[in-house]
DNA sequence: ACAGTCCGTGGACGCCATCGACCTGAGCCT
DNA sequence: AGGCTCAGGTCGATGGCGTCCACGGACTGT
């Protein structure tokens, strides 16, 4: 991980579609060289993955909330995970610090499903508790911070 | 936005650098129709971004939080997003219903920074208090739920 | 000094992106 | 009905790109 596999990260999560000759104008290196670069960097799970951006709304999932998850004493917490995962609504889910054990970022199309994930997200076992709060608006969201200096 | 376009939002959401020919024979298109779907797409706001997404304790942000923000009564709500928007820590930014209006979500190397970076967002004008929880480990994140019924 | 390794370059070749020309079907006007 | 128009597709061509390979220079340990 030198400064030009940062560069490459750097311009990678500003845009995934680059191609690899336009990475190589931009870091000064080889077509293959860059390839070979982004390969290593897949490969050793810096690069987890190229993923499209979409706009929640537009594809009808307009209601964003944060769950609050607090666990029975006793649940078992790769039990809870899992169920957490089979439920598609659950974006991201963090395993957090504080009496609140977990706390799941959901995605639905209307206030009705949101009503019914919660009722869902309740009735896992080993959830005790849970508390909702809903995003009205999305300022941004996975924002990346660069990490290399600018060239 | 017919069937075809979510096929391709999706195959896109799960890898951004399918090359067109891919995605064309996926959706059972020529590439040049499956170009201009794209195109379309891109240009109407769907798809808003294409990025690398990156495991960020391998460029060394290890420590993840999330801070509640409450603004002062008479806080201008513009002015602190405008100087969160500032702090290229802040990943993500929401603005919530209940006392707590924001909920922003930091990326940072280390605890220490994290305590600079606490205090930077409650000295900006308009924040009364925060509150902050951090994560521990983060199970999934941006997990893309599927929108088009599997072909 | 020498061999091995790492990491790059340059060339070659097939595939892809992308443009323009053309085709087809739906909707609409007369 | 017939023909216009337009949206949105296919096809073909071409220039650039991805990717494989052989090769070469800088470091390193012996």
């Amino acid at each position: 991980m030198d400064a030009i596999d940062l560069s490459l990260v750097d311009l990678l999560r500003g845009n995934a579609r680059l191609s690899y000759a336009e990475l190589a104008r931009q870091v000064g290196l080889s077509a293959p060289a860059v390839h070979e670069r982004v390969g290593k960097l897949e490969a050793a799970g810096v690069i987890r993955a190229y993923r499209a951006e979409v706009d929640p709304e537009t594809i009808g999932l307009s209601v964003t909330a944060l769950i609050s998850v607090v666990e029975d004493s006793g649940a078992d917490t790769d039990d809870v995970l899992e169920a957490f995962r089979a439920i598609p609504e659950i974006e991201s889910c963090y395993f957090m610090a504080g009496v609140e054990s977990f706390l799941i970022k959901v995605r639905v199309a209307t206030i009705a499903e949101l009503e019914r994930l919660i009722v869902r997200v309740n009735r896992t076992p080993g959830v005790a508790s849970t508390r909702t709060s809903i995003a009205l608006s999305t300022k941004w969201e996975n924002r990346p911070q660069p990490v290399a200096p600018p060239s």
